[in-house]
DNA sequence: GCCGGGTGTTCCGGCTGGCGGAACGGTAGT
DNA sequence: ACTACCGTTCCGCCAGCCGGAACACCCGGC
């Protein structure tokens, strides 16, 4: 029916249901589910109850709202621990962070968000491991390495999306602003966050590309305190280390 | 067909595949997926592209594998942000540490693990906010108090699928031993981690209700080195307000 | 109190789209 | 070259998804 063939439409609409509970929104009911997927009452009951029968939607006890459920944290997890990507940038990064004292984040792209699947830190005697994310490119190194370097149209694409919320004072929420800071990352080869996330953190980022097809993966990306480092301290010392390291891990990483 | 009615089949063949996905085995072919599930290649191939296209699964570059995507990142994170649960028991457990200087944290339990869901940190400047899990239950003290206080017979399905794997020497890879121990939590209220995740590292847990169901969800637990406090010291100085702590949040947070 | 609008749930016939066997093209190992 | 596996496509058949309608339920309001 619709443009692309070899797709499972059941299962399409299954991830479009998953697809509404972004970050912003709390809960659904039933029949809201229904009505923002485009189908019946009675096909969301089935997919809902066939999700929540799996823990991957759970229903609220008192709001009786329909919410993600804890299965998808199991998932998360697998995918780090199974990721190619991760295991194999991982020596890169240890051996970095063990030579410079420092701490290197790395940062997978999907859509419109930046998600950290790596982070090597000094103190690493948790029993947890943890991994992290963010909601939105434009306020960190990682993702305006990111966008600086994906194709054009992609890029407009995302743009044409973002809000440029800001988070500090120093958010950029002026689109020309972004787009002037993206070329000028293009010619050095990597992007800055001056204090535009959280006040007294400054970081440089640098792009990760995919050997196969050419396109920008994701970003690896290095923070600091302002109390240890200004933003030209931190250029001067550590940016062309870290696009050396970009270089490295997009050379031997598959995907 | 199966059993249960009112389920979509193709939804859940569909996170039959998913479910393939655990932290041991690394990557699929298609025609193993397509084995594993007992559909055809042809079916297979639908679901999977399907899942391709939304990012929830990747093919490797080089070995041609099928792995779980990026955008199962996306789903953890909006699990975490939009739970309620999470949301209601914040205040508890920021006040908790604000008042007893102490790291608290917690965890929900899914299936065969518990997921750490919030972690109270002293040092909390990070930009990505980060989660984090763990892949099993006999060597943590909120999966052992998780453990302890489910119904016998959801316990003893679990432990027919426990492998008891050691982290350290001093893991219990006996049942019988980990038996006696849950008794003994039962007895107390509380869990103990005696470093059996990691040297060094030694942690007490105490369990979270659903007021709904009564059952077991998660646990609250804390750790510390046992370079700071014994044992004994640990049990004696904060066992008491830590069941305290899980009853208080029982008491009001939903699920 | 009753009533209206909201919820989730179940039943059922129509027909869509998931199903698997078989055949195709490509690549890697022998 | 030959084999063996990979992923991909084509196609006819019928399982099962689909949605309208009717159901039981709960809550707020005239």
């Amino acid at each position: 029916m619709s443009g692309k063939a070899n797709i499972s439409e059941s299962l399409a609409k299954g991830l479009a249901i998953l697809d509404l509970f972004g970050v912003e929104d709390a809960g659904f009911t039933l029949s809201e589910i229904a009505a923002r997927v485009g189908i019946s009452k009675t096909s969301a009951h089935r997919y809902v109850t066939t999700y929540c029968e799996q823990d991957y939607l759970a229903r609220d006890a008192r709001s009786g709202l329909y919410r993600l459920g804890v299965r998808t944290l199991a998932l998360a997890q697998s995918m780090i621990e199974t990721s190619e990507l991760v295991r194999g940038l991982r020596p890169f990064v240890d051996e970095a962070a063990a030579r410079h004292g420092i701490h290197i984040d790395v940062a997978l792209l999907s859509r419109d968000a930046v998600y950290l699947v790596y982070r090597r830190d000094s103190a690493d005697t948790r029993v947890f491991r943890s991994f992290s994310y963010a909601s939105s490119l434009h306020y960190l190194a990682a993702g305006k390495a990111a966008m600086a370097f994906m194709e054009p149209r992609a890029l407009a694409e995302i743009m044409s999306r973002l809000t440029l919320a800001a988070k500090t004072d120093r958010t950029i929420t002026d689109k020309a602003v972004l787009e002037a800071e993206l070329a000028e990352a293009r010619e050095v080869g990597y992007a800055k966050n001056n204090e535009e996330s959280l006040p007294g953190l400054i970081a440089i980022g640098a792009p990760l590309f995919s050997l196969r097809t050419g396109k920008v993966v994701g970003a690896v990306s290095f923070d600091s305190s302002t109390a240890t480092y200004s933003m030209q301290e931190l250029e001067r010392l550590f940016a062309g280390y870290l696009v050396e390291l970009a270089k490295k891990i997009s050379a031997v990483v598959s995907l």
